[in-house]
DNA sequence: CATTTATTCAAACGACTGTTTGAAACAGCC
DNA sequence: GGCTGTTTCAAACAGTCGTTTGAATAAATG
């Protein structure tokens, strides 16, 4: 392993590049500049700019996904027949994507990364991430249902939509908050920072719903 | 005013453009065939393409952060000597941006590119968007302080970054919600959204701490 | 009116884009 | 050795990009 993988430089560049500046904004030939590699090789490799990004973000994300579902698969099993806890979904769900931050010697690129790419207009990446995201969303849209009876469901669907652009603004623009306020996101380890969000969403979700449901079904 | 004005043409054109698509992905040749103008109408009136970003931005924001302000000052009046009420602060963040959305003949684009340049990564852009947004800033930041006293600041930056995500990303992603979920977003007012959201954000704000503060200074 | 100023237009600029090609270098195996 | 399939490489492809140019037109001013 003394030579690393034409491959696997390529994915960690792209990885890079793509997280500090964006898909669009980064060119191929950015890519094989940093990677040390041929341009003709990422085509050989993955065929396409589009599928480089595929490859790039499934590489991370999938095991992030299926921690995702192993904790939460253990939360259900730590509680057995009582209630489902909201803050240990939350954390399910947060742990495993900030984790991969501190763990990977991607240097913090990752996270960043899948922000971005929760916030990209790209159709036929959107397409990707559903199909890669399906089955955390299903499990998780359906622990929430758990973990928060009687919430009806048009104020679920807002509540975990607000949840999400929290949780991917913080992946996302970390360094944001240290330029704005002065306040140091890297300085505490991430544990911390998937502490305070859990505390902030969970609490949103517990908040007592004033607006009147004009026309609603369920409970 | 039968012509349209090229300026205000071309501008228009932008806006839904970059809303759509997103800043990279729209080139000034989609812009001048949707705004049926001469392609160097643009750098004759706006000089390139990142200060054409810039007016489009600035045209609606400008107006919106006015409000904004002035909405607080209202509250502050309103509340006179007793403590700022915590949700008037979010109201008068939100409503203004998402009022912006359903009043102007935009069609909903206007948001959509407000909460993407919050979430772009282009360096110009960032700097102009912390110019713009300085003084609501600077003054919504003191209010949340008024409006939540003893809260340490480190939590309240931290905060307020949840916020803004779940802001930007309610703005930006309004049909995510609905491709998602099946709830669509667009079927109560703006007004209804609002509401939710300052209900989540709040109960945010207001969580109990239970981070301990390994070196805090401030109360 | 003429003359200046502001605006529009078609055409081209050089640079950069993702992708393809076909030959060279390399590996492993008989 | 020769032969096979895999991987690398330089070069070129056909476009698109933001921007510039200089002449043609419209509007405004004297």
């Amino acid at each position: 392993m003394a030579k690393t993988d034409t491959k696997t430089k390529i994915l960690d560049a792209a990885e890079r590049l793509f997280a500090q500046k964006g898909f669009d904004a980064v060119s191929l030939r950015n890519i094989i500049e940093a990677a040390k590699v041929n341009l003709a090789a990422v085509h050989y490799h993955f065929g396409s700019k589009q599928t480089l990004l595929h490859a790039v973000v499934s590489r991370r994300l999938r095991p992030v996904n299926e921690e995702r579902l192993a904790m939460l698969a253990e939360a259900r099993a730590k509680a057995g027949k009582r209630k489902l806890k909201l803050e240990m979904v939350l954390e399910s769900l947060f742990v495993p994507v900030f984790r991969a931050q501190a763990s990977h010697k991607s240097g913090g690129s990752f996270t960043r990364l899948i922000g971005r790419v929760v916030f990209d207009r790209n159709t036929e990446l959107q397409k990707f991430m559903v199909s890669e995201l399906a089955q955390v969303i299903i499990q998780f849209s359906r622990a929430f249902d758990e973990a928060l009876p009687g919430l009806n469901k048009t104020e679920m669907d807002w509540r975990s939509h607000f949840m999400a652009g929290a949780m991917a603004h913080t992946l996302c623009n970390a360094d944001l908050l240290a330029s704005f306020t002065g306040t140091d996101a890297g300085a505490e380890g991430c544990e911390a920072t998937v502490q305070r969000l859990v505390e902030f969403t969970a609490a949103g979700f517990r908040a007592k719903v004033s607006t009147p449901p004009r026309k609603q079904k369920s409970s």
